[in-house]
DNA sequence: GATGAATGAGACTTCATTCAT
DNA sequence: GATGAATGAAGTCTCATTCAT
């Protein structure tokens, strides 16, 4: 280990320190009120520092969001390979866990993001650069329903991206409805384990089972 | 009509054409970026005048939300009259057409919300002053849904409060995607009716059609 | 009594009770906090009748510091008259007495006076119209003292301007700490009758009693 | 001299830049129209370099206010140790002159203080915070008087309380009515060395000599 | 590379004053 | 004469960014 490397890693060293001095003034304050002074200050930096490792503040805070979602693509990267193992049930409940986390996160941490169009933007290209986004982490999940449908263990006509709408979005409204109503007004405050209970209230759908005997008077009922 | 209601009238064309002109610019410029100076000039009037008709920036951002609130409220408030009407799939499919809408607006308009933990707390205290939220959104869903179990017309054992956090869920799933996305990396623009489509998905359910009657005849009858 | 001497009257009438509310209003938050809306909602009156009956603030303000000063001046006029009266004690006391009310009632209503180079020019410029000032004050109370001295209640030699002064500005420093310390630190609280004690204090002097009997070993030592 | 103490000066430098800058403005355009804007320019400095200094305006016009007051509370230290010396004239004739320094300066600089009830309480909070304030002055010229009356230069009976606030006062006053007749009416304008005259005046007193020992000669003495 | 004082554009807000009704 | 909504200049203060050390 060279001296050049010791300095690498220095730079790693003081560039991590500034992220994760950044998330936490996020999650304190806010992004509307996060400022590069109060983050200098919690990594033990000095405010010019931030501009040698990053172009801007919303570099920084990029680098931030980032940092959250890895987690996350990890888990549905290995989501398709799942398919048989277990229950359905019980690899999509982790699958929602993880969606609560990292949605609970981005609430906080990231809702900037939609604040401020340029900010996105940079989000977007950020996401064409690396080859992420949404339209991954759906790929993953259908593949995985995909392969469970070919095993019979999900409905064979069921509309798969749905589903994976429905499952993502309900964590996703879970933690919104929990952030918006705050600690007073709690709808969803006695559903202790609001993973599970989305992804069965999924599985079940709200159609009342088909009548179990199409008899001849039922049929001349419809008729 | 006298003076005095002239006035008013002057009074409260200002106030809307400030309201109207702030969410114009929110939706071009995003919280962050909009200025009081912008939204007056946008309103064709002085930059004090805002002063006149709301407290602070704040007062006049919680104002365009609430605005776009009411058709939805208004919505859910029949919703429960129409069990058993039209069909389950309709009725949840309207409701699914006008989150869309409202989610859309808010993503753009209010994800400052988010951003700022003082004016999500005056979010949250109006709220409760008004006696509204989403605890009462979820509470005219349940109710319908209730209404149509007991006409059998949803399935007797379901997770209502789930089913509605799926449905609400997955329509705000549906416009981040398509937001975070933007216009090129679109895993979701092939849906062209996505209020029905998940409204399906959620009725229809994820699971395997289980053996309805597991009797001889029936499984006979499969093979 | 016409239609226009009651017109008159009602303009008297406004003009008075906009005074009286921007006193009241100086008297609360002090001239710099003192707004135009404050004193026309406490007048009872819009916010433009302010402009009909004075040029500017500024001229509403000196209004008031004018209505200050005549019960102290209608003193002061009388005062030579009083010259032989009672006691030369009681005569001065009773003037320090009115002073520390006016330089209270200055001190909390005027001190903007001092603060503002252009309120003071115009004060300056009034008092001149009128006639009136602090010399026509120092004038009265000289010619008291004088009237005094020639009557032998007065020392003979005594600098009748340096009296007025260290009077006049004994009950101005009194206000002045007063003020200043605020009500936990109060170095002059323990003076009950603050008048009358800075008036015996001044009578007395600070000189002890010239030896009573200058017998020769006196002289001798102070030769 | 290290690079530390090197940023240290800077520091220091530019926040007396910032004092001495506030100073000639206040006294240029009173303290009701001194803005930071006119500050900042007048100290070379941009605006915002201000508040690395100063939490806010007042506090930096309180920083100019407390500069004045040094030089005449040594004065006022040192005071009671002179007892004994010199002469009492020429002692309190010296407290007399820099007493008038200060409140040309204060009533200039300070007379803001009670236009604002904020920046009042603020400067009342600092002084119990130094421990200095009114009670300290009137404490040292206290002790002074008493030390003198113990060595029989001071009436043995005089109200030493009451004579400090006539002497102070008189300066006070002096200023006062000097600033507030301005240049044109000027009753005090043919007083050439003021401190010494009221000085002079105090010890004097006005009542008359009483006869010393009214015995029968003493009577026909004076006949 | 790190520092942190300085920058300065620009944000929000206040308020004396005007003028159409 | 009275009104009060509207004005807009001016104020205080913030904060991302720069640069000499």
């Amino acid at each position: 280990m060279n001296e050049h490397s010791l300095k690498v890693r220095d730079r790693d060293e003081t560039r991590r320190r500034l992220v994760d001095a950044a998330e936490r003034v996020l999650r304190a304050k806010g992004p509307a009120r996060a400022t590069t002074k109060e983050i200098a200050r919690e990594a033990g930096l000095a405010e010019g520092t931030l501009y040698l490792h990053f172009a801007d503040k919303l570099d920084l805070i990029r680098a931030v969001q980032e940092k959250l979602l890895p987690p996350f693509i990890e888990l549905l990267l290995q989501l398709p390979a799942r398919a048989g193992s277990r229950t359905v049930e019980a690899n999509l409940t982790e699958v929602a866990e993880q969606a609560l986390v990292l949605y609970r996160d981005l609430l906080l941490v990231g809702s900037g993001l939609f604040a401020d169009p340029e900010l996105l933007e940079r989000f977007r290209a950020r996401m064409r650069e690396l080859g992420g986004g949404p339209h991954r982490a759906y790929g993953s999940i259908v593949a995985y329903l995909e392969a469970e449908q070919a095993l019979g263990r999900v409905a064979a006509g069921a509309d798969l991206v749905g589903a994976g709408v429905l499952l993502l979005g309900g964590c996703q409204q879970h933690v919104f409805v929990e952030q918006l109503s705050g600690p007073d007004l709690a709808p969803l405050r006695d559903r202790p384990n609001p993973a599970a209970a989305l992804v069965r209230a999924l599985l079940a759908g709200l159609a009342p089972a088909p009548p179990p005997h199409p008899t001849d008077t039922d049929l001349e009922a419809r008729a």
